[in-house]
DNA sequence: ATATAATATAGGATGTGTCCTATATTATGG
DNA sequence: CCATAATATAGGACACATCCTATATTATAT
């Protein structure tokens, strides 16, 4: 998928290691990306073998040895080809609207806690990233204004579940104490 | 993962076959959840192998024999014990936002392109889900009430990426004709 | 004083899902 | 008249990702 492409993406800025390519990419892009360590070190072999990525190995006495990876000229190539590429269609996978599909098999307490739960959850994740985004500058780039637009599009689903989440709550009243589902 | 227990839920409805159940998602979760054929196939025989579901054979001669499948006591429970567990963190995995994060290494008309498709294709989708859900009428149940409340959360949240979308287009506009990324 | 986090890589097992294929007939659309 | 969609199931190959494990030392936190 893009994970490959995302590593490509940071290793253009600087040659890292596996272990910082994670580092960065969970300071970054975790809110929208998450990538699994061992998925990581694996796609990063992959490129290496496609040609893509070179290594510099860093020798080191007490620990495993760096492994330094750096992104090839056709790497790079690769890296723009998918960006300009036609957008592949994403599968939908949401557990939580299929709890809320069947959820009439439920207590109405209990659709309550779920739903009151997924407004704590959406709300924390806004403020979290409400933080961040504060601390940006203002944009002095093309790269800048688009890394930060991609955490307003984190808040504004989350603002968008929360809002969601308190309308179906509220509506719920009209069932309380009735065992008509 | 949660496919297991959407075939639970609606063969709590009616018994149904495995074509039957891919209509059925289609038609009602396939905004939430894609479902592959032969993911259901398999899952299906699964829950058969766990004694969640009974299998009525309905011999045909013209196609292969309608294989009926029957929720058990079991199911119902495992059905009803997933939906009051507590949330499983979802993975979260947006190509789209990847792309924008490293779009700087694009020209602002690429950019522009990417952004118009995303709202061409979010308008679509909210379009889609607003006609079916004025389809609906007033919800006499908790259930009907939770089914569209799954349907407005995907126009929410549709809405939201346009909105979103739009407003990262016009500040696109600082940046046309530059190079300094 | 002791536990755990950070540094750094990588293999095996397992799960979940997609894609393609095979099979066979009838109905519908262009 | 011919193609393809609908009906109905299921297996093989493969991709992608997660979980767990192993290894070894130092720094930090309780």
């Amino acid at each position: 998928m893009s994970l490959k492409f995302a590593l490509l993406g940071f290793l253009v800025e600087q040659p890292m290691t596996g272990y910082d390519l994670r580092k960065a990419m969970e300071a970054s892009v975790g809110h929208f990306w998450t990538a699994d360590q061992a998925q990581i070190y694996r796609t990063l072999s992959g490129l290496v073998d496609e040609g893509l990525v070179t290594v510099d190995v860093v020798e080191q006495e007490t620990r495993p040895n760096r492994r330094v990876h750096r992104i090839c000229p056709a790497g790079e190539d690769a890296l723009d080809a998918w960006l300009a590429s036609p957008l592949e269609p994403v599968p939908v996978r949401e557990p939580f609207l299929m709890r809320t599909f069947f959820g009439g098999r439920l207590k109405v307490e209990a659709i309550e806690h779920l739903l009151t739960a997924r407004i704590d959850e959406a709300t924390q994740l806004v403020s979290l990233l409400s933080a961040i985004r504060q601390q940006q500058s203002t944009p002095t780039s093309l790269s800048m204004h688009l890394r930060i637009a991609t955490l307003d599009n984190g808040i504004a689903h989350g603002q968008a579940e929360i809002d969601w989440a308190k309308t179906v709550l509220n509506g719920l009243g009209a069932w309380h104490g009735t065992d008509l589902t």
